[in-house]
DNA sequence: ACCACGGATGAAACTTACTTTCACGGAGCG
DNA sequence: CGCTCCGTGAAAGTAAGTTTCATCCGTGGT
């Protein structure tokens, strides 16, 4: 068997090598040496038979075989005819950025510019791909339905947690972020059914966030992860579990493109709430932008 | 007519089942069977197993492979790879999605998913393309220049804002962020020659945003605006003006593209910085990469 | 009418690719 | 120190793909 029944569903409909880059860290070794070789050049590894995939990754069939399996295919053949389609459907982009790439040394600022934007649209396109919509659809069911939501998340995930928090506050949700553990934490046990606790992670394994989440559910709460690896520790608490598709490039460690792939999560649970009530979300955000027009000047000419 | 396996060359480049349709009446009846099952279903056919395939087209495994000759492939296998890449190449692009769009009262999750994150994904592009490099430069001089960074923004720029000082404060710089105005006036006011101050407002009209900056400024610091709107108030305080490209759509007013277009800038702007000095970026980024490494748990690995 | 010929075809032999099983070895745990 | 569990590849086993070959059938020559 492969992972809990969770509502976060065997779907990867947005790219196969994005599904497979959010698992990598979740393979064995020997597993990873075919996972690299494969995104690296999925058109390539389609033209490879098994035999010869195994030797290239330095391992068995065996071992290639169980990769498929871990990335949810049935077997060797299936996962060659998907990555054939995968790499199709990919146009190379125009000029010779490397998707994920690092920054060369040398670079100059339009490089660096161009890169950047190229990896974070990905990351945002790529992360909308891969979205499971029928889990966003029981998500926003969810919120909508709950009576208090408490969104967790530390360090850079906190940004998208209260971003979150403060979006869902303005459309008159009742939505907290706590930025501490300890209060996060006391606030989870007063949680109950009908509530809802969001958990944001880029690696999934932020054991503060888990520990939120898990006190949450303890006390009969719903509990939604959105992390970037589908089989990280944060997923065994929760009952949704909602994935980005950012890569990462060692350089960038602090990086955006996660922080943008979190984002585009959001807002399309967001949006998705709001349409639940248009009139009222409407209603809702004239208000609230009401309140701060006068901190506003002039008429913010865009003037001719 | 009669086959010819001649000097066609393995060259079909408008399409292999264009191709295999002009082949279709050169081949032999049990071939043409074969021939047809593929045409009109490639994806289909490249799911089937030769035996499969054969059976479907009520003749032999050996049959198929003749076929797969006659239309210059190395064997079944091949036929199988090129027909999966065909299949995904002639799928419909994604449908007309108007940019900057509002969501369809209508609209199901799927297609507000899809909107999102088309919007998001060309706010990230176009600002990025129009991103003036040569400010970027003077921008990021500046940074690396200055003796103490302060970033200002209210509301949803805040987190944009407190997001950049995090960035820079982890890479070693001497970077603040007040939520607070009166405090971030006070701190301004201690400004001098040779610190930058950078104000962020989606709309270039938050007045506190613009008085921070504005006194900064007239303590001789550089100020920095960061806008959607390039003539809007913010861009007579500061002597840098980088711009966003978001639109922004009535209804998601309290909306994320804006949010992303803004840090994609900061993300170029951050990375800028950094690469000025990989090496101690590189370290300060490990440094502090480990300091919260007692905050995770496990190794992400979860199977079984 | 008969036979020789050649191409088309599928059965079966054969080869290669894919899958499963199993035993080994090392890491972590009591 | 011994235990278990997990990752691993060797090898056995199965299925897929390929080749060979005998048969069939239509054609054209005798």
């Amino acid at each position: 068997m492969v992972k809990s029944p969770k509502i976060s569903a065997s779907h990867e409909p947005g790219g196969l090598i994005v599904h497979i880059s959010g698992l990598l860290p979740s393979l064995s070794p020997a597993e990873q040496r075919v996972a690299r070789l494969v995104v690296s050049d999925p058109a390539d590894a389609a033209r490879r038979t098994i035999t010869d995939l195994a030797t290239a990754a330095e391992t068995s069939e065996a071992t290639v075989i169980r990769f498929c399996r871990s990335v949810g295919m049935d077997g060797y053949p299936q996962l060659r005819i998907r990555l054939a389609a995968e790499a199709a459907r990919r146009v190379e982009p125009p000029d010779a950025r490397v998707v994920g790439g690092d920054i060369p040394p040398g670079a100059d600022l339009a490089q660096i510019i161009a890169t950047i934007a190229f990896n974070d649209a990905r990351a945002v396109e790529e992360t909308a791909e891969q979205l499971d919509p029928a889990v966003c659809e029981q998500v926003v069911e969810a919120i909508v339905g709950a009576g208090r939501i408490e969104v967790y998340g530390a360090g850079a995930s906190g940004f998208v947690a209260s971003d979150f928090q403060q979006k869902l506050h303005r459309i008159g949700r009742m939505a907290f972020y706590f930025p501490d553990v300890h209060t996060a934490l006391t606030s989870a046990a007063l949680l109950g059914k009908g509530d809802i606790a969001v958990g944001i992670s880029h690696s999934g394994t932020t054991s503060d966030v888990i520990e939120v989440l898990e006190q949450a559910r303890s006390r009969g709460a719903g509990t939604v992860a959105l992390t970037n690896f589908p089989r990280s520790p944060i997923t065994d608490v929760a009952d949704f579990v909602l994935t980005t598709a950012a890569r990462e490039t060692t350089y960038r460690s602090g990086a955006m493109a996660s922080r943008l792939a979190q984002l585009t999560v959001i807002d399309c649970l967001f949006v998705g709430v709001a349409a639940r009530n248009r009139a009222r979300a409407r209603r809702a955000l004239e208000v609230t932008a009401d309140a701060v027009r006068a901190r506003r000047v002039g008429p913010g000419r865009r003037r001719g």
